[in-house]
DNA sequence: TAAGTAATGTTAAAGATTGTTAAATAATAA
DNA sequence: TTATTATTTAACAATCTTTAACATTACTTA
């Protein structure tokens, strides 16, 4: 797991060490800049993953920094902390891209939670979303496309594995044809009804190994994936 | 552009129609459901790309609606509106993957504001440009066009490095072929196609010594960079 | 209950897309 | 210009998806 740093720009140095301290207890590296000028500076030296700004700063204020920075880097996440809660204010932070904003005061829970939200929405691309289904002894690999049992391995099409893995989002419960349909084929005629009876045929056979495991049809609704 | 739709999960019929109202207004397309049973099997049927969802409903809340959605769709951005801002609660919300927070009263403008930023995250989700990547065990350098792997360097011509560009910039993700084509030679047409065929070939070789690197073929729709 | 109808199961063939190699053409360097 | 390299086109193979055909099962209705 690669480190996150997260720079911090806040001029009230009591607030601002304690954001910091609460960062790097929860696995942050966080630096901690007293002014937009000084966070600029730093922003051009280091390589950071987020910005978390206040928006009333001497020098600088938030908003110019927020500015400089998405010249550079117009991907980082930012966001904005500030005392106002001024309609005005917030609109203006969102317009400069900001992706969140939050007024004081705020738990530092609450942040926390805010940040990661974010890290989850731009980090996750950048690793790789290893989405895995445990199917009985089977283990699915949604992004492989692979269906493995005691390391055999299966190569499945697209479809096969697109219909798979909508099986498994609904474990348990009906999966409804239309539903599949409109999703993998995008159009729920009676032709693609037809193909798609074919594959519920193709999945069960490979599924065939661990007897556990049933696609049973709901008559005139669905399937549904049991294990 | 494609049309952005808004699933809508409010209890409060003033207050929902007038969330609707204002989001029809701003371009969106938005449908109302008064619960979250009657959200839930909309969000089946349809295709929607954010959820807003009252925490508070009848029949099914929204943090339980959340856990559905989620089983089924991983990714889709889900906002949470809600009347107490009880930090328990907000934490809950955050818990279940929720990308924002929201408590009443707000300001629809800053409602607005935050999908917004929100979906600036989540629709434009390449990869940024680099100009070296890192594939596996290989270097990719995009401005020598070389790919190393142990200090054996290849060069690649101008159309292989630009394929293999693009699919890094897609990683784990569908190139689409169509995109490529529009991309890379101007035109989609037949033989640009299977010029596009050979290439993929060609990069499957040069990326053979790291068995962890593949290049899926996404029938139909394109070509998925994995490793 | 039995017959009729609709839905699903299964297999194979047809049709479409993709994989691969080599030859032909185009572009570039010597 | 020729030699070399890059790209496209052609040809054929392999794979994936759809369609067709027929079998079976589930439901409906008389």
């Amino acid at each position: 797991m690669k480190e996150i740093k997260i720079l911090l720009a806040e001029d009230d140095n009591n607030l601002g060490s304690l954001l910091k301290e609460y960062l790097v207890i929860k696995g942050y590296k966080a630096d901690l800049y007293p002014d937009g000028n000084k966070a600029y500076k730093g922003f051009l030296k280091e390589h950071y993953n987020l910005c978390l700004l206040d928006v009333m700063m001497p020098e600088k204020d938030g908003f110019t920094l927020a500015k400089e920075i998405r010249q550079i880097n117009s991907d980082i996440p930012i966001v904005f902390l500030t005392a106002k809660s001024l309609k005005h204010d917030v609109l203006e932070g969102f317009s400069l891209g900001a992706d969140d904003y939050i007024t004081k005061p705020f738990s530092m829970e609450e942040l926390l939670y805010r940040i990661e939200a974010i890290l989850r929405r731009t980090q996750q691309r950048l690793n790789k979303p290893q989405d895995v289904y445990q199917i009985g002894n089977y283990s699915f690999d949604t992004q492989k496309q692979t269906l493995t049992i005691n390391s055999k391995m299966q190569k499945l099409t697209t479809k096969e594995a697109e219909l798979l893995k909508l099986l498994c989002a609904h474990q348990n419960k009906v999966l409804e044809r239309n539903f599949a349909l409109r999703t993998i084929w995008f159009d729920d005629n009676y032709f693609n009804a037809r193909s798609m009876d074919v594959y519920i045929t193709k999945l069960r056979k490979y599924l065939h190994e661990d007897p556990s495991i049933e696609i049973l049809n709901v008559h005139g609704k669905g399937f549904k994936l049991l294990y």
